[in-house]
DNA sequence: ACGTAACCGCGAACGCCGTTCGCAGTATTT
DNA sequence: AAATACTGCGAACGGCGTTCGCGGTTACGT
């Protein structure tokens, strides 16, 4: 009875779990790695907004109608993505053992992908969305996070999650510093600063005029929560935070 | 030359920087923070996707082309929506004098905003959006970070972004843990428990299979990175990662 | 005092979006 | 040879953000 429902239901919500083409009919003329492809060089250009299936069909010469024989809607099509992306994270790098050190390198080839896919940033973050290549890079990171003593298996792959959270905020970070700023963010550092001149917040405005011992620091090419020297800075940041999260005895103060 | 234009271009672009109403015409008949209370009820209910200028308007008994006397678009009343939201957190509260503890109060009080409006965790990290409240936010949380010293001002910009990204992780695990799970979470369950038993991923099987100390862990109630005890982890880990970002010294290892 | 400039409300419309339906054509199974 | 399951895709649906333009209203400039 409830077998038939029930397998409708279940079966096959995952792109990567449905077969990419069935055995009976016609070759398909295209493939799911075009169809992501060509979203990917979409969404290099112009964002993750400018993932359409009319601009996508487009781009592949056919009807947003056809591209639903590939991929089950616009979701799937972002899972291919996303995936695809990760798999640009190289995992063949050899182990040293020290997990905070094999852990940053890690977060650096990570960062790197980001800065080539600004678009990873605008993914929704609701949905999860790990696919084979995610699965190969969380092993990867628990591999390196082996040697760790105090952290029960849950309690790595949430250690994982914050890295990935950070990677993610300090890209953001580094991209908007290097793009001129668009119209929205000047005005945001414009704002910033007519605030931080108007008295009602003196650690702010110190925060943000001065106090940078290394890098350049005007105050008004960064945005909000951006300021830092952040070229330098991603390794040092992720080593302290890595540092904190991973010691076995937590600093009881 | 530049004037008339160089003005209308960087003129008032952001909400706050506009008046509420000119000073010619009849009364307004709403005002923003109705518009806003409106929309953050609809995103409550049915996320941020349900926040269109077509519900907002029809919540409000009027058409959407009305919204636009109050609002430049819909990222302005998404900034709105977020300034109101981060005025629920407590400013009040009184700081011990140790950044970790206050900061890592501040953050449990943030996460409760969070779990009240899981919208939060939808819109779109990539503009700042820092309204008013969200400068007093800032303000304060860089009063507590006062008594670090080896932290330069933008340093501890940069320590606030770290612990609002590892808020925002934090809560969605948080979230997605409370839900029942909908149809594509548990799809992502599924797969990821397939995997696991294909063998491929040794680590990944385990960490998801065992380890759990303190609390229940079949494992298949939760999704990818979110295997971990969250409702008492979340404490514990911002400290330890407080504690790593605050430190004078790194640990040099 | 009064003309006029600035503002409010809003119906109608534009161009985009994701998605569904249905049909003609094609390859495989029985 | 019939049945079956697939492919490609034109047409259409409902929803979206946003713009235009118009009639009515208020306050400023003189």
């Amino acid at each position: 009875m409830a077998g038939k429902a029930d397998r409708a239901a279940t079966e096959a919500a995952l792109v990567w779990e449905r077969p990419e083409r069935g055995t009976r009919g016609p070759a398909p003329e295209r493939s799911r790695e075009q169809l992501t492809e060509a979203a990917i060089g979409l969404a290099d250009a112009g964002g993750l907004a400018a993932v359409s299936f009319r601009q996508v069909a487009r781009e592949l010469g056919t009807g947003p109608a056809s591209l639903y024989r590939y991929v089950a809607g616009r979701d799937d099509l972002v899972d291919l993505m996303v995936d695809t992306a990760t798999g640009e994270i190289d995992l063949d790098a050899e182990l040293t053992g020290d997990p905070v050190t094999d852990l940053v390198a890690l977060a650096t080839r990570t960062q790197r992908v980001h800065l080539r896919h600004p678009w990873l940033l605008e993914v929704p973050p609701e949905a999860l969305r790990v696919g084979p290549r995610g699965l190969d890079y969380l092993e990867f990171a628990l591999r390196a996070l082996k040697p760790v003593a105090g952290l029960t298996g849950p309690g790595k792959l949430e250690a994982v999650a914050v890295l990935n959270a950070l990677v993610a905020m300090l890209s953001g970070v580094e991209l908007r510093a290097r793009r001129s700023p668009t119209g929205r963010q000047a005005a945001q550092a414009a704002y910033l600063g007519a605030v931080a001149g108007r008295g009602g917040h003196p650690l702010l405005a110190a925060a943000l005029a001065g106090g940078a011992a290394d890098g350049p620091a005007d105050g008004a090419h960064l945005g909000a929560g951006d300021a830092a020297g952040a070229g330098a800075g991603f390794e040092r940041v992720v080593r302290r935070v890595l540092a904190g999260l991973l010691v076995p005895d937590p600093p009881v103060r």
